[in-house]
DNA sequence: TATTGTTATACTCTATAACTATA
DNA sequence: TATAGTTATAGAGTATAACAATA
């Protein structure tokens, strides 16, 4: 270590020490920026980012989702759900139904092709995000994940 | 409850039910979402927005942080950090100073008005932010940061 | 009259490259 | 030759309003 990194640390360590820092929210925009840039990564392999994986997922479950659904539990506009959709589709990933109940709804299945993308998909996002997670015990992740969905579904 | 209601519950209880929302990283960009949601809101009372607030943050803290040191550290472009200081600059709220020991880096400092809007907007980030956190313990609210630091600061 | 999906549009954010002045 | 800050620009992401089909 030379004389002048020890009179003025590197700017890394010393913004670590600010009150910023501590700050909850800004853990959490730091700890969601790494885990994107982690996922995007991974996921270019595939052709998809997270908001296109995200739809896939559900597409690929068996909840069978409609595009308003899809909006409000992604948090995004219906307008760019159906930008999200018409890539996936034009692709043979996933296909609009038309709910029976109510034909103003498209319901989204993903097709044999879809699922089996997902599958891989899943596999390189849960092998990066292993990287980060591996210093932490299951136990400590269980419990990052209670508390972050108290954050995230309040109600 | 109506009967449609049984039969076909709300599209938001059917997918929280979702692997995906037991992702990990899919939680944390909902918890994220929401915080930063919040902290705008509070924050545009102020002519803040996240950005610029952590900007205002570390210059009003005593770490006399560099351009360069601000984009590492919020992991932004430098060009973007140019645009939100200039910002703050015009309305007297931060200085740029030449480093006396480097003259191409500007190190950046609070005005005492910046220090001022700085103290109201913290309060008001702290207000909005009790509200989601207020059905958790103190424990497990620094439980909750000790692992986000894991995932934030991961060297 | 309200809602679902769609289109169009504008605005913000982000990423990239080139330039200057200093080192 | 490399780095800090700046400028310009293009791309991605986001927000808003208006519209047709259906409820």
């Amino acid at each position: 270590m030379s004389p002048a990194e020890r009179t003025r640390p590197t700017g890394r360590d010393r913004l670590r020490d600010s009150t910023l820092a501590g700050d909850l929210s800004f853990l959490l925009a730091r700890a969601n920026a790494r885990a994107l840039a982690a996922a995007n990564t991974a996921l270019a392999a595939h052709g998809l980012k997270a908001r296109s994986y995200s739809v896939l997922a559900l597409a690929a479950d068996d909840v069978r989702p409609t595009q308003r659904e899809l909006a409000e539990f992604l948090h995004l506009d219906p307008s760019q759900v159906v930008a999200l959709i018409d890539g996936l589709e034009q692709r043979q990933l996933v296909e609009r139904h038309a709910d029976p109940a109510d034909r103003r709804a498209n319901v989204l299945t993903a097709t044999d092709a879809g699922r089996a993308l997902f599958a891989r998909a899943q596999d390189a996002v849960r092998a990066v995000g292993l990287d980060s997670l591996a210093s932490m015990t299951p136990r400590d992740h269980e419990r990052l994940a209670h508390l972050l969905r108290l954050l995230a579904f309040p109600d």
